[in-house]
DNA sequence: GGAAACTAGTTCACCATCTAACTATTAGCA
DNA sequence: TGCTAATAGTTAGATGGTGAACTAGTTTCC
């Protein structure tokens, strides 16, 4: 059993991305610019936040009430905290949306009478969303097969292990925050 | 200081995530379905690859010679195994696109002339991919550029915090492949 | 040998997003 | 006060993606 040059855990197999990424540090061999764990950290996360997006889109398919999308910015817009309520410009930034996306989004969320607009007197231009007791319903609806789904991603790793995963991602976090 | 109920290590800092699903934890404080280090995981791992593709689409918008898109796909060509060829059905697949994605995407290539569509003789639906010489140069001027990107973006983890990583998400991997 | 099933690539209509321009409103300040 | 700059939201036009339908070529198998 040949080992890589980079590091795979002693009688750990090798997954797609470690086939992908030896092929790559073959081709670089010489090249001490390529960091194959750092192609390889990046390539499993992308893999994994795809498979995340995949997932909640084929939920959404099937449901034909609500768009994965759709459901998102319900989302977001629920976990504000008290009280449940948020500009468009507040709700775009936490979707990582454009303002302009936004719009059209909660377009969709009021026509199905998910959310409500209404103007705030205090500062007129600005839109104040508020879910509908529709809306919270449907939010409710779906959070728990949301968070099963997400779970069963990463059920692999014991709680421990999801311990360290945080405190490795969460060193990265604050080193590009701070 | 306050240790909150789920694992930030000992002297840690917390981040922006921490935040986050601290609130969300409180929300949930009687929901045993509520996993924080799942939660967290996922929301870091998320911001960390939309951190990379916006560090990305910001380096190819500065240059005008080519967007993201269409230089990752002239790189999954590159990194074929030799000859360095693929069909229209490859690359899409590699990229994660349709292939009527990667069809407009290949006219834009071939008409910046970086690559060739090529009819293949012994199976002739086919359509061989090859990159041109300017192609080939293109590829140069950007690849290291974006190995460091990467780099700057996990410069956070030593080499064996990185092998830590590679080896957790793996276990993920191997889990979600097998 | 030839019909049916499959495969590769493209075209088409539709949709969500983006950037930039625009309207309405508020804040800053001489 | 009144002019200017900044801000919130929407609208308009362009872009790149999707799924479905289509064309052309190949394989299967009776």
């Amino acid at each position: 059993m040949s080992i890589p040059a980079y590091g795979v855990g002693a009688g750990q197999a090798q997954d797609s991305v470690d086939h992908h990424v030896a092929r790559w540090a073959a081709f670089w061999k010489d090249e001490p610019a390529f960091a194959p764990e750092v192609e390889g950290a990046l390539v499993r996360m992308n893999y994994l936040g795809r498979e995340s997006r995949r997932a909640d889109a084929a939920a959404f398919a099937e449901s034909r009430e609500l768009t994965a999308e759709d459901y998102k910015t319900l989302h977001v817009l629920m976990i504000q905290p008290w009280p449940i309520e948020a500009t468009p410009a507040q709700l775009a930034e936490a979707s990582n949306v454009t303002r302009a996306a936004m719009t059209s989004r909660l377009d969709r969320l009021v026509t199905a009478e998910l959310v409500t607009r209404q103007n705030d007197d205090t500062d007129r231009r600005r839109v104040l969303i508020r879910p509908t007791a529709a809306g919270r319903a449907m939010w409710n609806k779906y959070i728990f097969e949301g968070m099963a789904r997400d779970q069963s991603l990463l059920r692999a790793l014991t709680h421990e292990e999801l311990i360290q995963l945080n405190a490795l991602l969460r060193k990265v976090l604050l080193d590009l925050e701070g």
